[in-house]
DNA sequence: TGTACATCAGTGAACGCGCGTTCACTGATGTAC
DNA sequence: TGTACATCAGTGAACGCGCGTTCACTGATGTAC
């Protein structure tokens, strides 16, 4: 098998270097697209598929983890957007909770290679690993627009959470444990179902809709109902009927 | 770095190859353990572990592939019977039904890298790959012991649901898509603490609690209220104050 | 009891591969005069 | 308008590495006679 031939790319013009950048992430995107495959995503494999030789790439990205790094504030910045427009049709707080749900596990579906990237990754030891910004960029501090970053999109489902206090829904209280708890149960269903694809689930939409629906409803509850024997607590379930 | 001098292992007696089989899957899983991370499993790295030369590893496993099968196994039939002590000491089913998903979460805690190659890697797109019966043994059919093998974990879970509709804690009904919906949260709060050590975490402890609890009374709740308007829910839901 | 021999657990050396990264370089582009 | 030159986007070849796997082999172990 060899390659099949593909065109050298045109040469930039003078200061529009970084042209190239936005298209090396553009075709790591891509591999990670087309090859549901991480390892896919080579130096080599980036640099062929732009049309450009393998060093090009060090012109932009220090290393392969500052690439990737990049691309991962992508995915991130994506997922967010996807998140905040589904949230945005819904006529109440629960309602729009429920949407950004769905709209998660959708994401993941839809871009698996993408979503196995930012959130089923073996983590960089190092905490404040550098964030793919280039190297002639001034250097970001937390809070900045390059922070690690699945920072925003929680902090918007946190701001939602805080929403579904403020009608109810949820007592106060602090809105990060909860806004942790549905996160939970949303990647759980998404990673199964990427990672076993061989398992026989039951149909998978309603599957989905089950487990956002058992995680808004079930912290709902838990905040509701006291502490006590088991059989209080089911003997209370069924006042619910 | 040099390596350390690793003692040559004794030489197994006539008729006893299977000695090494099992010291190369313990090589392996103290592999796993110890340097956290899937590619320090090499078979270089393991056959040294044990002593031996690597093109001794293939007397034993077909390919690499055979070997992380055959450890797999080992792995599900832990967490099996980690969960399953865990349930025996409990009084009420849906006691049972949280201190499996508490021991499953610790299990995933305390065995990272374990966890991760059984719930986390990429599933080989062969859906019956081989499972790391050695050359000799006689195939296994669907339902026998070396069945891909989340299998009995999950069978078990199933059944804990059964008992759960016996005492009423959820009505009749096929128990597969509840035992799902707990699995994915288990899974998803594990995985998370996992993959993002970084993140800002409320005390895990509470915070494993919260989501176990939050599964187990969601999908209560969720089989006991009719579809609605949100409004209806969220007064249904003051009934239990 | 002694010896030839088949068996089988394991060895040693090598294969080809793709990887990330480095280094000295080239040659088109734009600018100064 | 023409030309020398600095700049900088990108090249080509090579580095060392560790990997999975193969192949021809060795030599201890047990058995047959």
């Amino acid at each position: 098998m060899t390659a099949p031939p593909v065109p050298r790319r045109r040469r930039a013009r003078r200061g529009a270097g970084d042209e190239l950048r936005v298209e090396i992430l553009r075709a790591a995107k891509d591999l990670l697209a087309q090859t549901a495959s991480e390892d896919a995503v080579s130096i080599r494999a980036v640099a062929e598929r732009v049309g450009v030789t393998s060093p090009s790439i060090y012109l932009h990205f220090p290393d392969k983890d500052s690439l990737l790094a990049a691309v991962c504030q992508d995915v991130f910045a994506e997922l967010d957007a996807r998140m905040q427009a589904a949230a945005g049709e819904a006529g109440h707080p629960f309602e729009a909770l429920r949407r950004r749900g769905l709209a998660y596990v959708r994401f993941a579906l839809e871009n698996p290679e993408h979503y196995r990237l930012v959130f089923m990754r073996r983590a960089h030891p190092d905490p404040d690993h550098r964030t793919g910004t280039g190297p002639g960029d001034p250097p970001v501090g937390p809070g900045g627009p390059d922070d690690p970053l699945p920072g925003a999109a929680f902090a918007h489902l946190v701001a939602a959470v805080v929403e579904c206090m403020q009608v109810g829904v949820f007592p106060p209280g602090d809105p990060t444990a909860l806004a942790v708890g549905l996160w939970a149960a949303a990647h759980g269903i998404a990673s199964l179902l990427l990672t076993q694809p061989h398992f026989p689930w039951p149909p998978v939409e309603p599957l989905i809709e089950q487990v956002i629906a058992m995680s808004g409803l079930g912290l709902a509850v838990l905040s509701r109902l006291p502490e006590g024997p088991i059989e209080a607590v089911t003997e209370r379930l069924d006042r619910l009927r």
